[in-house]
DNA sequence: CTAGTAATTGAACAGTGGTTAATAAAGAGG
DNA sequence: CCTCTTTATTAACCACTGTTCAATTACTAG
C-alpha cells in the first residue's frame, strides 16, 4: 500500500481543476463527487482536500477561470480582422460554444436562482453582459436600441439554456448554431 | 401512534402533486426527496409510494397535466378569427406569457435535465412542440425551414427561462415580451 | 359484529455523498 | 542515518437518498 506518489506524479491544484472541469461539463456539479474525481486521476479521494478545502472552493475556482476565459474570448473575437458582419456571427456561435462547452459553469453563471449562491457573485455576469452588449451595439449595421440587443442575448441564451444538458459538447449543435447565429444577423441589418 | 388517518384527511394524487410541485418547483428534482415531499403534507415518505410507484412516476403525472395545458392554449389561439400575423404575434407573446403565469409548471416541462425523469417522458414535448411547429409554419408569410422554427422556439424559450424567478408575472415584462415578439415576426416576412 | 380491504406507518436496506483524521510513505536537510 | 515536512491513503462518520415491507389501524360490506 503506498502512501505517497513518485514526485514528479504528485498532484496539484491544476491537474484537478482539469480532471474537475471535465467532470463538472459532462454531468453537472451536483453528479459529480469528490470520489469521481479522484478516481479519474487515480488517486483517492482525500488526496483532493489537501488541495481544496472542499468540493465548493474546487468549483469556485474554475467559476472564476471561466468567467475571464469568457471575457477573453469575446475580447478576441473583437480583435480579430474581419468584418463586421462576420465578427457579430462568431460573436454569436463564440457565446452559444462557450456556453455549450462550460454547462455547469454557465448554468451558475446565468441559470442558478439560489440566492445564497447569487450573493456569491453578483458583479461577473453583469460585467460581462455590459461589454457583450456594447460590442453587438458597435458592429451592428443598423442602430440597435437596448432591446433589440436584449433579444439578441435572451435568444442565445435560450439556444444554451435548451441544449444543456441534453447535448454533451458543442460540435454536437454546431449546424443549428449557424443558423441560429444567421437569423440573429438579421435583427442587425438595415 | 396511528396508522391510517381520517377518510376526509386521506391522501390522493391530487394533494400530493400540488405539493410536490412546489418544492420541485422550488429546489429542482435531484433536490427534493419523498420524504421532504411527505413532510410538507404531514404524512411519512412511505405513504407516496401508495399513490405512485416511484419518483419518476409522480414527476412525470405532473409533467403531462402542464402539457396539455399549453396544448389547450395554442388550440384556443389558432381558433381565433384574426390576420395571421396577429396570431403569430398572439402566439409568440402567449407562449411567453404562459411561460411566466406558469412558472412553476414551465419549470417541470423543459428545464428539468434528469434522465431519469426525461425517459419517462419523451412523448409530451414533442407532440407539443409539433403542434407548436405546424401552426408556425401555417402562419408564416414565407416558408419556414425546421431549423427556422427552431430557432425562433429557442428565441422565446430563452426569454421565459432568463425571467423566470426574476419577476413576478408576465405583465412586469409585456412591454419587452412584445418587442421580442415582433423581431420574431421578422423571421416570418419575406 | 366481523372479516376483509384500503391506507398509513416506521423500521430496515443498500446506496451515495462530503468531510475528517489517523496513518504511512517519499523526499529534503542536516 | 535520522528527523521533519509534504503528500497520499484508508477507514470511519454522519447525513442523506429511493425503495420495500411487515405491521397497524380506519373504514366498509356482509
Amino acid at each position: 500500500m503506498s502512501a505517497r506518489k513518485a514526485v514528479d506524479k504528485e498532484l496539484s491544484r491544476e491537474i484537478i481543476m482539469s480532471a474537475a472541469r471535465d467532470l463538472f461539463v459532462e454531468k453537472g456539479y451536483q453528479h459529480v463527487s469528490m470520489r469521481q474525481i479522484a478516481a479519474k486521476l487515480g488517486y483517492s479521494h482525500g488526496a483532493i482536500y489537501y488541495h481544496f478545502t472542499n468540493k465548493a472552493e474546487l468549483f469556485f475556482a474554475l467559476v472564476e477561470s471561466h468567467f475571464s476565459m469568457l471575457d477573453q474570448k469575446l475580447e478576441e473575437m473583437m480583435d480579430a480582422d474581419l468584418p463586421n458582419t462576420t465578427k457579430l456571427k462568431h460573436i454569436f456561435i463564440g457565446y452559444i460554444e462557450f456556453g455549450l462547452t462550460h454547462q455547469s459553469h454557465y448554468e451558475i453563471m446565468f441559470l442558478v436562482k439560489d440566492k445564497e449562491v447569487r450573493n456569491f457573485m453578483n458583479e461577473g455576469p453583469m460585467k460581462t453582459y455590459q461589454t457583450f452588449a456594447s460590442h453587438i451595439s458597435e458592429l451592428s449595421e443598423k442602430r440597435l436600441s437596448i432591446r433589440d440587443i436584449w433579444s439578441i442575448f435572451m435568444a442565445l441564451h435560450g439556444f444554451v439554456t435548451h441544449y444543456i444538458g441534453h447535448v454533451v459538447g458543442f460540435e454536437e449543435v454546431r449546424q443549428a448554431a449557424e443558423h441560429h447565429a444567421e437569423l440573429l444577423l438579421l435583427w442587425t441589418k438595415k
